[in-house]
RNA sequence: GCCUGCAUAGCUCAGUAGGUAGAGCAACUGACUUGUAAUCAGUAGGUCGUUGGUUCGAUUCCGACUGCAGGCUCCA
């Protein structure tokens, strides 16, 4: 019998069935074949040994593509699985999926995994890949498939099929003496997967995601097509962790953290200079966009935070004091205060949309292993302002939100941008019918705004839906920075109303909204995104006057002077060194403009600019450098080279 | 909070198979007046995170605590 094979390019090429994937690959080059890992068929995907007996539409997946990499990566898990029972038969193998870059596989077993243990795990690791042991699927029963897997004493493995819809089909894939559940699809051998990988890490994780459960112990493993990928992949590594803002923010002098206060920042002089000038930035762009700032109190007492519901749902997670008998929490967040200014004076529909707008210093008591460099701390500052305003407004106040921050994303040098919606959770307060219609609200909004976004069910604020901006840091992690929530019950369970068109007393809509989330966190992501060499209207040293000889030192504090007066932050170094030595000391501190001043400048009223990234000179009369600079500055250019393109 | 690992000079790191530690840079002193990524010489600097235990003796071995790192969980 003969079948018909469409490839994607729509051609259709007739083979005797049945056929499989890897024998179609050779039929059109023996390189396909030496690169295909798996084949689509009808959209599905299949083993390259699966026998394909019908008319079908294949699509073969190559090594090199993202299906075909997470192909390897699922391979390379089960490729550890079956090294870590050969080494440690007591084991018992969870699940091992593929994710980006690599990786993981969830274990049980008494005894903890090592570091030395990992070595000896990835040389079986090679072993197995040089065995080439063919990888074989089999469909089993579903109840032989649990009785067989409790019988090895597998009773995770068991549980997981205990789990799956009856309507699934059970498969497993057997390679060597190892045999594992799986969906697949799967290299025809494991030799196929090469030497591309590496084991990277060894992690504690819960069974199923639950913290109330058996902790596993995870191995993390990173695989590519090949070995030079691999070792590209471990430089992209390296260099991202040169850009860590811990590191940086120590071999720059901007912030420390110590013991005595776990969570928090001490800001130096220079890390300082960047927090203000990006929280002044803010300051007068929410200004401009018909924000009001305010400032509400740090100690508030116990009971607006029952009011407000934060108290049942983060008690745990809040600092406390109390004091003359009377209970107090230094505010977790702003909104409930937020509301005690709405709440003064009585409000009309006249005054809606009210925006309030606080950098609200906030302390929450995080665990300890959730702190993070300066990313996830205790004490941080929010870029936090709350918009009382009409159901009717809800869209044009999210919309306009929206703008705003991608302007302020742009400023900053960010471009990728991952949109989420956050649905009802489990605990919650609120009708359902608000929730229905906040949810809907916001999707409406980031659809008008023609986004593409992820959906998080179940992930939403106890008060109300959100959505959620993420910005991509240079290792790949998201860091999420903007919200914006709907909350229909904050405001009526505490007591906020104005006076409607129609004189009837109603409860206003309240609208959460943070660009930047913490400035802390922010600036964390600031620093690794510019790896410390930030845009001149950030930095923290915008430029540094740096004489050549003693003879200089007048004329070089006359130059200081005039970059101050023009409000430059610049700094002088007269110290007597070698001009190499102090260019070298600058340059290592990033600073975007270096002036060098010798006998010549002096006499001329030059200066001799070296910008950062640059080794060129340029000597220029001081105002010309003044009048270019403070351009560069107020226009907030983020890099040298865009200067002179746009100029 | 949980799992694993780590904690030595201001910084980056070495070291001690148990006998109280060393380099480079930085700091300080002196000389050098210098033209674009490190001038030379000298000096000083450490309860080896805290705290118990084992030992004649602990920075080193064991335990607890604190902090940090990578994950997990959490993130108003």
């Amino acid at each position: 019998m003969s079948i018909n094979i469409t490839f994607p390019d729509g051609a259709i090429k007739q083979f005797d069935a049945p056929i499989t994937g890897i024998e179609i690959a050779d039929s059109i080059s023996s390189g396909l074949r030496r690169n295909s890992v798996a084949i689509t068929v009808n959209g599905e995907q299949w083993d390259l040994t699966r026998e394909i007996t019908a008319d079908a539409t294949v699509d073969i997946i190559t090594r090199d593509t993202d299906a075909g990499l997470e192909v390897l990566r699922h391979d390379a898990a089960h490729v550890m699985a079956e090294a870590v029972k050969e080494l440690y038969p007591e084991t018992q193998v969870t699940i091992g999926p593929s994710i980006e870059n690599g990786f993981y596989y969830d274990f049980a077993r008494e005894e903890a995994f090592t570091p030395e243990d990992l070595i000896a795990i990835e040389a079986r690791m090679k072993e197995i890949v040089k065995r080439n042991e063919a990888i074989v699927r089999e469909v089993w029963d579903r109840d032989d498939a649990i009785e067989y897997f409790k019988g090895i004493g597998e009773v995770y493995k068991a549980e997981i099929i205990a789990d799956l819809p009856e309507s699934e089909t059970i498969t497993v894939y057997k390679q060597g003496e190892f045999l594992d559940l799986c969906r697949g699809p799967h290299l025809p051998s494991t030799g196929i997967l090469r030497d591309g990988f590496k084991l990277t890490k060894l992690a504690g994780a819960y069974w199923r995601g639950d913290s109330n459960n058996a902790q596993l112990q995870r191995i993390y493993g990173t695989a590519w097509s090949d070995k030079k990928q691999l070792k590209a992949y471990l430089r992209r590594m390296e260099e991202a962790e040169k850009r860590d803002h811990r590191k940086l923010g120590k071999a720059l002098d901007l912030f420390h953290m110590q013991d005595e206060a776990p969570g928090s920042v001490f800001w130096h002089p220079k890390g300082w200079a960047v927090y203000q000038a990006v929280q002044q930035y803010m300051g007068v762009k929410q200004y401009e966009r018909g924000y009001q700032e305010i400032k509400t109190p740090q100690v508030v007492d116990i009971s607006l935070w029952e009011k407000s519901g934060h108290a049942s749902k983060f008690g745990d997670d809040m600092f406390t004091l109390s004091t003359d008998d009377r209970d107090y929490a230094i505010k977790p967040m702003n909104c409930p205060c937020h509301v005690q200014v709405f709440n003064q004076g009585l409000k009309s529909y006249r005054d809606l949309p009210l925006r309030l707008a606080e950098f609200g210093s906030c302390h929450r008591n995080e665990m300890s292993g959730a702190l993070h460099g300066i990313m996830r701390v205790r004490s941080f500052v929010q870029d936090d302002a709350h918009i009382f305003c009409t159901e009717d407004q809800i869209q044009e106040e999210v919309k306009e939100f929206i703008d705003f921050l991608h302007e302020v994303y742009a400023d900053f040098g960010f471009d990728q941008i991952v949109y989420k919606l956050s649905t009802r959770p489990e605990q919650r307060v609120g009708s359902d019918e608000d929730w229905d219609r906040a949810e809907q609200a916001l999707e409406q909004a980031l659809n008008d705004n023609g986004l593409e976004w992820d959906l998080q069910p179940g992930e939403g604020a106890f008060y109300g839906p959100k959505i959620e901006f993420s910005l991509k840091d240079c290792i790949g992690r998201l860091w999420q920075c903007g919200t914006v929530q709907v909350d229909f019950s904050m405001p009526g369970r505490l007591g906020a109303e104005y006076i409607a068109e129609d004189g009837s007393k109603q409860v206003p809509v309240m609208l959460h909204r943070a660009i930047l989330g913490s400035l802390e966190r922010f600036l964390g992501i600031l620093i690794e995104q510019h790896a410390g060499a930030l845009p001149a209207w950030l930095a923290p040293q915008q430029a540094m006057v740096a004489t050549i000889v003693t003879d200089a030192n007048d004329y070089a504090q006359e130059v200081l002077k005039a970059l101050r007066n023009a409000g430059i932050r610049a700094e002088v170094d007269l110290r007597n060194e070698k001009i190499g030595y102090k260019v070298r000391e600058h340059s290592l501190q990033k600073i975007p403009a270096i002036l060098c001043i010798g006998k010549r400048e002096a006499e001329e009223g030059t200066v001799a600019v070296r910008r950062f990234g640059s080794k060129a000179q340029t000597v220029m009369p001081l105002e010309e450098f003044i009048e270019q600079f403070q351009t560069e500055i107020d226009d907030k250019q983020l890099s040298v080279t865009e200067q002179t393109s746009a100029s």
